[in-house]
DNA sequence: GTCTATAAGAGGATAGAC
DNA sequence: GTCTATCCTCTTATAGAC
């Protein structure tokens, strides 16, 4: 997998040969999919983004209330973090560097808006305090990298992971809750 | 400045030659200075990180009372990421490549230890739950993280970024307080 | 679609004069 | 200490056969 390769070595020490070679494919194959190694990197950001979002949204879909949406999204994210490890510190690598520029601004507008029309709900219904909306999404996300860099510093079995992303929400809940 | 090529170019797409020009020296000089690129980047890292450890620990050291210590310390980082954009940013892409691996583990242990040792006294003193110390660790830089993101991204004048800081920490502490 | 071979050029690093 | 000139490797990308 190019991803991993991506994470040890960082997007410049990872040249076209050793992905395609790591692909089984000669390194000219590789030009015929992708015209240029940004490309393929861009590539691969976006279809774990898409996957990504698609899981999340499947898991929100499932609850009713705005409290239980939110945790369900906020949980699911920390899950899918400690799920796919190499993933999670690929976007990192990505939206760290100077290739995220326009790329990620537009597209992270379009992963917000679910979470702000429900937070905006959720002030609307006086559940969550009044606050920018844009300030209290980025309070959910530092609040969820925060905990994912924690777990993945810790190698805690499942039962204790889950434990702790249910303590963290009910700490972020407590926050953000009026 | 080299942070500044970096921050927009990337490590690996500044090459020596333009941070010497930018420099205003000979591409050769960089070489009697820094053995490597790389040794480069490291330097400046390191000389950024200790910089703002010292004015972290001055920040504190004027302060009493373990909630007035924290809140200090918060409201200093998130100040300084505000006035140093660039060399946040430069951090930012730093800690997220491959270059950190065996550097930050143990330099980002000796930020931690002061502040862990608050936080330890904080719940001795039954002002702060009782949690796993990395853990609320990493919910305030978390938070913090937040909020640089945040900041960055909107471009308030100095009062109302003033008054944003103030306010998450309140957030924070109703978070971590008892 | 996939391979091999190779072009074309960039970039890190060194040598040696001053 | 700093400069100029240059080496040499590594890497992206293309051309053309199969």
């Amino acid at each position: 997998m190019a991803l991993k390769l991506f994470v040890e070595f960082g997007f410049h020490n990872t040249p076209t040969r050793k992905i395609a070679k790591e692909a089984g494919v000669a390194n000219g194959t590789l030009f015929y999919f992708f015209p240029t190694k940004d490309d393929l990197v861009k590539a691969l950001y976006l279809e774990i983004k898409i996957r990504t979002g698609q899981f999340l949204a499947e898991s929100i879909s499932k609850e009713k209330g705005i409290q239980n949406i939110l945790k369900s999204f906020f949980i699911s994210s920390l899950k899918w973090a400690a799920d796919h490890r190499t993933a999670f510190l690929f976007i990192e690598q990505f939206n760290n560097s100077p290739y995220a520029k326009k790329l990620v601004e537009e597209e992270i507008k379009n992963n917000m808006k679910p979470i702000l029309h429900l937070l905006q709900q959720g002030m609307e219904e006086n559940l969550i305090k009044p606050m920018d909306l844009e300030l209290i999404y980025t309070l959910i996300t530092g609040h969820a990298f925060g905990i994912n860099k924690y777990l993945m510093g810790k190698n805690y079995p499942t039962q204790k992971q889950d434990e702790i992303m249910e303590e963290s929400f009910a700490l972020l809940w407590k926050m953000i809750s009026i």
